[in-house]
DNA sequence: ATATTAATTGGTACGCGTGCTATATTAATG
DNA sequence: CATTAATATAGCACGCGTACCAATTAATAT
């Protein structure tokens, strides 16, 4: 079985580069600049190709933007981890992340925009980016804290995914919807956290 | 004190009347075509203006889509009156309208990016626009029921706001990342309404 | 060398949100 | 009337995401 005549597809390491690239690239307009700095036309000028190659590597502008989440997301992990130090009580621990994640987010409305905005919810873009376990383990640390408060692992990974969603959800709120006279921020994290540290009210 | 010469400045009812009808236009558009065929130009074409004499009644797109939230909430509203009519136990109906809640936005993904995601994060536009009581009216479902549930009056708004912002990152969360395996959608809300019926866990 | 095939380029195009400026148009006053 | 102030317009401009296409370049097998 002789290969084809013609040029080969470009090795797996090229294809790799070239995105690692592009992905590099666009973190730095981001970082140095903010979400609306990055634009595909910059990054190809920036990066020395035709505004269309990157077509050929991305699927659009959604796709490159995913490689940033995983930039923003090491830094919450950080700073989860500095105010969890002197903490060591369980449940105030999972207390001081949850408030830290939340207010992270509030703080830096363009991180918010860019991971949890910038999507386009209309049609599911069937990216070749899945969630891999390095942007994963950022919201592992929850799953870690409610494992140690919940010691009967019952439903740690529906607590957990409710915590997440729904401090989200605040973060979303208090950035979105600011004509409304939302409760206190911290009241509203403790809140639902009890839906976690609370026993299961009804079965169904 | 004599008026000024020249042509007065625009009675209040013209100016509402212009803005009722690009409101009106907009969500015209939006009904029949989507999100995506909502655009400036249009909306002028349609209304028979100038793209840019909108930008004299209007602080910018953002400012026209918040006359379409009524719309979609008016229909969420409906929705979870039609799925509480059968419903008689108190807990069981803050159960019904939390799901209908969050599936209604998890199976309109348009809906949802126009409510909650296409506010401009970033700056925040002080608008002319206010939450209305018939907007508001829409979420005093949740207070009402949850008023119902927790018959001392200790806290229902923060339980209330806690439950909206928790089911709205529900929402965000199943229709953005896709790629995270979340706990079933049912299950997380029975999760999230477990903070509201049972007492609070830690008071700080 | 040459033929073959993949990849990239440049150009053109559409519609988008939005800003600027110069030019009407309008409706009241004197 | 004419004057004056408020408003609307047309036109141009910028940069955006993205699509299509003809021409080109690059790397290989023959």
């Amino acid at each position: 079985m002789a290969k084809t005549a013609g040029r080969p597809p470009r090795s797996e390491s090229d294809i790799a580069d070239f995105r690692s690239k592009i992905a590099k690239q666009a973190l730095a307009i981001y970082r140095a600049e903010g979400f609306d700095a990055v634009s595909m036309r910059r990054l190809a000028k920036e990066v020395g190709c035709a505004p269309m190659t990157i077509y050929a590597h991305f699927a659009g502008k959604q796709d490159i933007l995913r490689y940033l989440w995983a930039d923003v997301l090491a830094d919450m992990s950080d700073e989860i981890q500095e105010n969890l130090k002197p903490i060591v009580a369980p449940i105030e621990r999972l207390q001081v992340a949850a408030q830290t994640f939340v207010f992270y987010w509030i703080d830096r409305p363009d991180h918010f925009r860019l991971v949890f905005m910038s999507n386009d919810v209309t049609r599911s873009d069937v990216s070749t980016f899945i969630m891999d376990d390095k942007t994963l383990a950022h919201f592992r640390i929850f799953s870690d804290l409610v494992q140690v408060v919940l010691q009967d692992d019952s439903n740690v990974k529906a607590s957990t995914d409710t915590l997440i969603s729904g401090m989200i959800g605040i973060a979303l709120c208090l950035n979105t919807i600011r004509d409304y006279p939302w409760t206190d921020v911290k009241m509203m994290t403790n809140r639902l956290l009890n839906s976690i540290i609370s026993p299961v009210h009804t079965a169904s």
